[in-house]
DNA sequence: CGACGGGTTGATTTTATTCAAAGGTTGTGG
DNA sequence: CCACAACCTTTGAATAAAATCAACCCGTCG
């Protein structure tokens, strides 16, 4: 697991792990009271479903800990992953009533939730909230538009080359600063995950992953555990630009 | 040509035809001022390119007239489209350098925009745009992510008869609000960049609308003149839900 | 133990791509 | 006015890539 069990909620806005990243994280001291007022912790086991499409959705919030996946399904079951969601990442979408993707917790998950009205009211008063969204929206387009590359023009192996990339990437950030030299990483979905993530079949997935480690691309601990010998070597697999899709 | 070559700026914003649709929407008459001050012009030919990604941008603005499109290219060559961009839409990022994406004019064009700097203070300053924004953005993702469903998980045949749906109902809407019975509609964009969008080869879209055509799906009048006797059956055949994909 | 949820690997089939040729339009210059 | 070039489109045949169908492995958990 990659979380504790107990997932413990913070007790207040001081102690939160994703207080700078999130949301909130231009908010004063006295907007963060505000918002204190309407906002409670929830907590989701693996593989609970947090809310279907179209279900109605009285609340927005943030991922705290651990792991959620966005998916749209059609009738016949075929599924895509449209958003993975990670801590301080926001779910919800201000003035929509019902869900529009489903939402289930990949790993034990903590939220940090605001009831839906209430916070529609503060996004209108409070600036440096519907700042701080806009900008994470406009991130999220960025991320959506990137994936659409992977998911239209991609192969297989390149696809999954630049889905380890942008974990391994992701590892580095919040652990060390090291790039081009080695890194590993821990998988969080299952290879059907990773499927739905990438517009595959899971056993291409599987094969695929078989033949980057036969390339020496990468090296596998269990199924789980990545390492990645030559991060390089790994964007080239990706296909991605070599100055590593640098924006802004 | 589906505009006229000479693209008469609106004289003000009175005059404007995407007033009340684009970022300037909810804007009172002293904010139109305002963005007055730090607007201007821009013309473009049908092919010409707007920006290259990776450019120095220093404006931002929206589509008046016309239509462009955002694609992205990788180094040998493949390129996904991840924006098909109609009058009111915003072309640019506010907070960032440059460009983070290829903007052609498909068809002649009228930009509206507005010096960078400028319209960030305005941002800061003026709730009324930002929010504006947000929502903007906010629907730019879920078509994003609409868009990522088609691309990983739809065939060709569903593809084209998405991407068809999607020209007819916003030509609906545009114009009469019918739905269900028969309607027609010009296609903007060649099989090359129709491709492009729909993350397939030319090929393979000139032969699903051939087959379309023969299953009478759609019928043709010359290359570009799409008519669609059922709209329900094109809508069947695109695999969406019955629904029609209602948000919001 | 036995069932179950992942995961891997192989054989076959399907789908879309690639390579190739040719038909239509449009616009330009002789 | 015609010829020709450039571009867009269609269609066919061969090929390649990923999906599908199927078997089996390996831990974990009741």
């Amino acid at each position: 697991m990659l979380n504790d069990l107990k997932n413990p909620a913070p007790r207040d806005c001081g102690d939160c792990p994703i207080r700078h990243r999130a949301v909130c994280a231009r908010c004063e001291a006295d907007e963060l009271e505000k918002l204190d007022q309407i906002k409670y912790y929830r907590s989701f086991e693996a593989g609970r479903t947090v809310i279907w499409a179209g279900d109605q959705m009285d609340f927005v919030g943030s991922v705290v800990t651990g792991i959620a996946t966005l998916t749209q399904t059609m009738e016949d079951g075929r599924t895509q992953m449209v958003g993975l969601l990670l801590p301080s990442d926001f779910v919800g979408r201000p003035g929509r009533e019902t869900a529009a993707y489903d939402v289930v917790a990949v790993s034990d998950m903590v939220m940090c939730c605001f009831r839906k009205g209430p916070f529609e009211d503060m996004i209108a008063k409070t600036p440096h909230i519907a700042q701080r969204l806009l900008e994470m929206t406009l991130d999220e387009l960025d991320a959506a538009r990137e994936w659409m590359l992977l998911l239209g023009r991609k192969t297989a192996r390149e696809k999954i080359a630049s889905f380890l990339s942008i974990l391994a990437r992701r590892n580095a950030t919040l652990n060390l600063g090291q790039a081009g030299g080695a890194m590993s990483f821990e998988l969080p979905l299952t290879r059907e995950a990773m499927a739905d993530y990438l517009g595959l079949t899971l056993e291409t997935v599987s094969r695929q992953i078989s033949a980057l480690k036969k390339d020496g691309v990468i090296e596998l601990q269990g199924k789980r555990l990545v390492n990645v010998p030559d991060f390089d070597r790994l964007l080239d697999e990706a296909g991605d630009d070599s100055d590593g899709g640098m924006l802004s």
